[in-house]
DNA sequence: GCAAAAGTGTTGAGAGTACACCCATGT
DNA sequence: ACATGGGTGTACTCTCAACACTTTTGC
């Protein structure tokens, strides 16, 4: 750290932006974490972040560390707020609040590629909050839960699942990106293709085919916009 | 202001709580606004709020606000983090960041009654943000239009319009508020009352019965749990 | 009795599910 | 030919909205 002081009339606050960045890496959620070069929690594994610039909008710097720490540019994701985590005890460093962002992101560059944290790395979301949870840094296992639930419920409504494909994709990527994140069997793929190309406005089909290593080849999609979905793809949650 | 200085080896910011506080009064949703005592925008209107101070949870700053500000304690509200707006020039102070929440209440004291800011009170919101939209103070009108948005949504698919009810009520008091928050003509009251009936540990029954003006007298209800509701009580957005 | 509001019954339209079936490709 | 996945058709179920109707009060 610089030997610069900075001084102020107010409680002093110091903010980072911490993101929970998810993708699909072999048929599994996955999330990107980062082992930490210093103290606190040396060597521990967090989430990707840190701190905003003196004169640096929010959302800019979440979009900053984006790069520095997984090389994923602003057009690559999806990008939105979670929310704040702010108990006064969160750092032991002092008081830092941070804001939290979800990004999902069908790129997924192995991390190492040229980025300050060369200990970036994927891991199954299920890993890491499963069984014998990964132990995270701070109170980035709570943030990291609600990173996925508000991924899992925004699939539900908008047409966020796109995020997680490449620009162009067939009905049966999109499916497996619903059956993936929501953890389920499988969804019907007639009733599915039916219910996703009832909806307006979400796909926009390119003319282009894409074909499989088996099967018929499948027409491909581009998603059209980020407006809610009329109907909603509801999960069941008897 | 106080003399006293604070020094920090990060880049300073200063953190605010400020708050979407709504009820419903004479049919209409309302809001808590406050008449700014002091620079910027002195005079001028604003969503009530302050500064968190250097060692208390955000949150607690956030129920500090809503009892100096308007009067209301924890039980007779529901509170819930809407989302942090941070750009780098939103206040002409300095650098401060504002966590916003959304306070839901049904309790609507004239916020005159004793409180710090003597220059609160409730507007209709139709009023503030409509045709011609009552001017707000830093980024209070963007706030202001996300918390409403926000409790419009969250009345879908959880029990939040109880929080705008008594204690106990009456279905038909339920489903006024549903009126009034949607800006809708009529719910079916046939239709409502069966639905509402049919969503699994939403409304228990207290026994009691209350008289109206007019008509047969109706049971009340207390909200049981702030579960999700399902099925969910969908508006219709064509 | 009449008006008004609570609450129930009935019915018809539409959405969702299960599953049969056809289509287009690789082997 | 046959296996595999894309995509469509069909019929049954379930939900929901419309609205008729009964119940219980005040006037």
């Amino acid at each position: 750290m610089s030997a610069t002081k900075y001084v102020s009339d107010f409680p002093i606050f110091s903010v980072t932006a911490d993101l929970v960045v998810l993708t699909i890496r072999d048929d599994r959620l996955c999330v990107l974490l980062v082992k930490r070069g210093g103290a606190p929690f040396k060597g521990g594994m967090a989430l990707p972040g840190g701190f905003v610039q003196a004169s640096e909008d929010i959302e800019r710097a979440a979009y900053r560390e984006l790069e520095e720490e997984a090389g994923l540019k602003p057009e690559d994701v999806v990008l939105e707020q979670l929310r704040t985590y702010g108990a006064a005890d969160r750092d032991p460093r002092g008081r830092v609040v941070t804001v939290a962002w979800v990004v999902l992101t069908a790129d997924a560059p192995e991390p190492t590629a040229g980025s300050d944290a060369a200990d970036a790395m994927w891991l199954p979301v299920d890993e890491v909050l499963g069984g014998s949870p990964v132990s995270l840094a701070f109170d980035h296992a709570q943030i990291l839960a609600d990173g996925i639930e508000r991924a899992r419920s925004k699939l539900e409504y908008t047409g966020l699942a796109a995020a997680f494909c490449p620009p162009e994709f067939t009905v049966a990527e999109l499916r497996r990106v619903y059956e993936i994140v929501w953890g389920v069997d499988t969804l019907d793929p007639g009733n599915f293709h039916r219910k996703v190309m009832a909806i307006e406005g979400f796909l926009r089909e390119t003319g282009n085919m894409k074909k499989e290593a088996r099967g018929r080849p499948s027409r491909t999609y581009v998603a059209e916009s980020g407006v809610p979905l009329h109907p909603p793809m509801r999960r069941d949650r008897r």
